[in-house]
DNA sequence: TCGCAATTTATACAGTCGTACATAATATTG
DNA sequence: CAATATTATGTACGACTGTATAAATTGCGA
């Protein structure tokens, strides 16, 4: 499907929202049904359930209840519209980043490990419970699994710099400790927190009696993951 | 297997292989292409590459250099061959479930944590390397993170027994701590594990160095794991 | 009111999909 | 040999896919 890189095809122009200029005048009346975002939303919630390539455009537009060629007049491909969702909640992920950049990794900090670990998921965590929360980060678990090329390209582009910004800081915690094995750890945690807001056999396995809005729940992962990252400083160095 | 749900449509007789019935007069003798085993290896390995409902009939026969219509004489519908994949693999599964139910988790064994999830992802780890075993790890992992039905389907037939063993010798091995606890530490670990097998990014993080034969990451990753469930015994109990 | 731009809509195209079916080729048995 | 069972194959069906396009409708400043 890709032909891609350039995809433009050139001749068309993007719509572009010009709605919603009758300016500030009441801004919280209904104001004609925003489709563009009743689009944007259905998409996000269909690829968050069953990822990217189960969901069909006419999926899209018919949760929206609008007709099949306005996504297209909105967003373009299919592929431009799985990165606008993205980029329309970016800001949790730089949210994420700039905690992770506030801790203080020094030797002064005998918590620093737990320290980062906390500002790395509890972001993630706490999301869960709002509507849109739920949603993005089943999407964010979604597309981090998705072999395809749309999924993976999302994934480089928005999450690489926050793997990055952590493993540097991980370094500075635990500055005896190599950088592979860092890495190495932090996808055994980015693995496990993906669990944590993604994965739905957690019902089955406890009988239903699983809620993951416990905040209890959450400072059992804090410590789960935390002691891992410590084992690092006693282990073998690799071969 | 059970070829199940009875989608059979009646009338058509599912083949069976009656081919190889020439005996054991000289069994390495090439003795005419297995065409069947080449569709269930083709199969696999684009399963696992891709996922399974981004593989279409037509790629799995392809691959296998044979007619499409050979797949469906062979296994029907593209579901049943999913599931004779796994079931075809099905010592891996239960070699572990034997594994984990060696341990000792009596209070006899200070190791009892440690010893069992060395029992529970050594056998996963230590097949990497093997070609089948690189392949299957990865489908495992895919069809984990699979949210359509007939990956979910699988995961529960073939998957869930191991999980309950686990956790109930987890259980016994931490006789304190509440069962749900475990559950979500046993969820966290398996998303470690299926990064461990199944990501791609690792790549691209350490530049290139990744080498997940390395004995020692074998070692990281259950003192990782074993650390993290030791965490439970000192939590607050959930609210 | 007209005129222009933004939005909306129905429809069509060229593919690919899973699956079935009739027939051909080959092997096995009598 | 003939008769029968197994394996192999080409082809076709209806359904669904992403995307494009031309035309209709609406909103709004002049």
């Amino acid at each position: 499907m890709d032909q891609s890189e350039d995809p433009s095809g050139g001749s068309r122009t993007l719509a572009r929202p010009k709605a919603a200029r009758r300016s500030a005048v009441d801004p919280q009346e209904p104001q004609r049904p925003d489709r563009r975002s009743a689009i944007l939303l259905s998409a996000e919630a269909l690829f968050a359930e069953r990822g990217y390539a189960a969901v069909s455009v006419r999926d899209i537009a018919t949760r929206a209840g609008v007709p099949i060629a306005l996504v297209g007049y909105y967003f373009g491909r299919k592929q431009e519209l799985f990165g606008t969702i993205f980029a329309h909640r970016q800001v949790y992920i730089t949210e994420r980043i700039a905690r992770i950049e506030e801790v203080d990794c020094g030797p002064s900090n005998p918590n620093a490990v737990a320290d980062l670990v906390r500002a790395w998921a509890e972001p993630v965590i706490t999301l869960r419970g709002s509507e849109a929360g739920d949603v993005f980060s089943l999407l964010v678990a979604r597309t981090a699994w998705d072999p395809g090329p749309e999924a993976t390209a999302i994934i480089e582009r928005f999450y690489d710099p926050l793997a990055r910004a952590f493993v540097a800081a991980m370094g500075r915690a635990l500055p005896d400790v190599a950088g592979d094995r860092i890495v190495w750890a932090y996808e055994y945690a980015v693995g496990a927190l993906l669990m944590y807001v993604g994965d739905k056999r957690i019902e089955r396995l406890t009988h239903g009696r699983a809620i993951s809005a416990d905040p209890a729940l959450c400072a059992d992962f804090i410590r789960f993951i935390s002691a891992g990252f410590n084992t690092l400083r006693q282990g073998d160095p690799p071969a």
